[in-house]
DNA sequence: GTATAATCGAAAACGATTTTCAATAAAGGT
DNA sequence: ACCTTTATTGAAAATCGTTTTCGATTATAC
């Protein structure tokens, strides 16, 4: 049993350890901003260099279903991953240097009752993302 | 002058009237859901039969510049396009019958301020979308 | 170690979007 | 109304990201 708990999870669903999830996964794990397949196979790449697109492609799909990363979208875009955020948590991206970081915490019911009552539908399900700039570049 | 709010406002930012993007115009502002650009074709070729995928491809570019409709995004795509809101206003879907519908006024300023003052950032903008079921598909 | 089936990478296929370019037509001037 | 100019168009080709196919590889169980 790996003590890394994203092979422990990919594992305990039946999927073999390879180097090509190894890698992804590390690089995924340690991204601090969204990343487009291309880049994780750039990045990938460097710890297993028989690594193909395709296997990013599927690794992902596969790191998406269990929800252990998530799609992060942008105005014109929604190809590009993060790790996911745990319960309520929603994500906040630096419009200049692409950071990502994870916020938890919203208070969004007393919103989803009023537009329930206006519009007669019956609320599932929300997805918020804020836009802003990071206190670096800001700064820097 | 046309009477048509659209199309005044492409003609006053230097564009000519044709065809094309009256079918489209048209289309766009009384779809009811988020459309591709594939079915923005389909459906403005009743109008003007002679209308190409490409022209699409360019007017709905032009009109989303002008803020006149903006994308919407769904889990795994964000090609798809509707009408802009004014203002504050947000998307609501319908999960079932995609049916989208517009609701405005949200007070989201002390969320912003909390997670402005947790993680440093500035925010600048945010975005926010709700999914559910409309009136329809919770009775039919 | 061996067997077995999941996983892999490369190549080909695919589909959506963009580019190219000659033909068309909207808008302004006469 | 009729030219003239030039933005706009449609068709074909090019391009790009993603998916499928398939024989080779390799993780895992025995």
């Amino acid at each position: 049993m790996p003590s890394d708990p994203w092979l422990a999870q990919l594992q305990s669903t039946g999927c073999r350890l390879t180097a090509a999830r190894r890698a992804v996964t590390e690089v995924m794990q340690s991204a601090e901003r969204a990343l487009t397949p291309v880049e994780v196979y750039d990045a990938a790449r460097k710890r297993d260099p028989r690594l193909g697109l395709v296997t990013v492609y599927r690794t992902l799909e596969k790191l998406e279903s269990l929800r252990l990363i998530q799609r992060v979208h942008h105005s014109q875009e929604c190809q590009a991953f993060l790790k996911a955020g745990e319960g309520h948590q929603h994500i906040l991206l630096c419009e200049r240097c692409g950071r990502a970081v994870l916020f938890d915490g919203d208070n969004l019911e007393a919103l989803f009752e009023r537009v329930g009552e206006q519009t007669g539908f019956e609320i599932k399900s929300h997805w918020l993302q804020l836009y802003g700039l990071c206190e670096e570049c800001r700064t820097g």
